[in-house]
DNA sequence: ATGGTTGCTGCGCAA
């Protein structure tokens, strides 16, 4: 089973580039996230067209997350527990295939210190909660999506120019740490030692054509879906093209059982 | 380079 997280920035702006990819990839799970629109507008149809169920969360102007899955998602849940009073479209996860599969958007948590920075580590503890309660329920579950989380220095083009970011503060670190130290697999990193090995790159100052990149789109594992852990690669393809969202998508394939 | 870009919105905000 193959499974691709995008962070799309726009749906609507990016609808012919994703429908292109999708094609070329052929994806059994799509994860989305930015998609920037409300649920009632997403571009549903043109990935229905595609053999896609489509199932989504959205909120206007910002955030919004989605999943598409060639068979059927059921037991959707479209918010992340913790913070009832959250109204910011940031999870989607469901089961497809047996498996748990979610989409996530972790908050930037910029600027530190302040608000945004502490709804982002109340967002992560959340996380580690849910995360917590699908272990000691043994399910098996891929959490795939945006965690604006740098994990290690080697994952950023420039460390020091970082220092100061909420995507490579030490509480930060410490908490997608934790997640993992629950006995969950990091993907690429459980496959690959490599540097410059990017998921985002700033629209700003020429940092594509620089390579000057970020890591922070990742795929985390429950030991019930690590056994099956085949591959995981970034795509760098479609961050080259003409109107390119600034992340790129990164791919996971599980083994069949 | 106290710069630079994009999307959505509504004449700024988030990333």
């Amino acid at each position: 089973m193959k499974i691709a997280t995008w962070n799309v920035n726009s749906a609507k702006a990016r609808l012919p580039l994703i429908t292109d990819w999708l094609r070329l990839t052929s994806p059994d799970v799509v994860l989305f996230q930015e998609i920037k629109c409300e649920t009632a507008v997403f571009p549903g149809a043109a990935f229905e067209e595609l053999g896609y169920h489509v199932a989504v969360v959205g909120q206007k102007a910002y955030n919004g997350v989605a999943l598409l899955s060639k068979t059927p998602a059921e037991d959707i849940l479209t918010r992340l527990p913790g913070e009832p009073e959250d109204e910011q479209a940031r999870y989607i996860e469901a089961t497809v295939a047996g498996i748990r599969i979610a989409s996530l958007y972790l908050p930037n948590g910029n600027p530190i210190p302040g608000e945004k920075f502490a709804y982002k580590l109340r967002w992560m503890d959340r996380l580690y909660a849910h995360a917590r309660d699908l272990l000691a329920r043994e399910i098996p579950f891929v959490l795939g999506g945006d965690y604006n989380v740098i994990p290690q220095d080697r994952d950023v083009y420039s460390p020091a120019d970082f220092a100061g970011d909420a995507l490579a503060q030490p509480e930060t670190r410490a908490k997608f740490r934790a997640l993992l130290n629950l006995g969950l697999t990091e993907a690429y990193r459980a496959l690959h030692d490599d540097d410059r090995a990017y998921s985002f790159w700033d629209y700003q100052a020429g940092c594509w054509p620089r390579d000057k990149g970020l890591r922070i789109d990742h795929f985390l594992l429950s030991p019930q879906a690590a056994d099956r852990l085949a591959e995981c690669v970034i795509d760098r393809g479609p961050r080259g093209g003409e109107k390119a969202s600034d992340h790129t998508p990164v791919i996971l394939e599980l083994r069949d059982v």
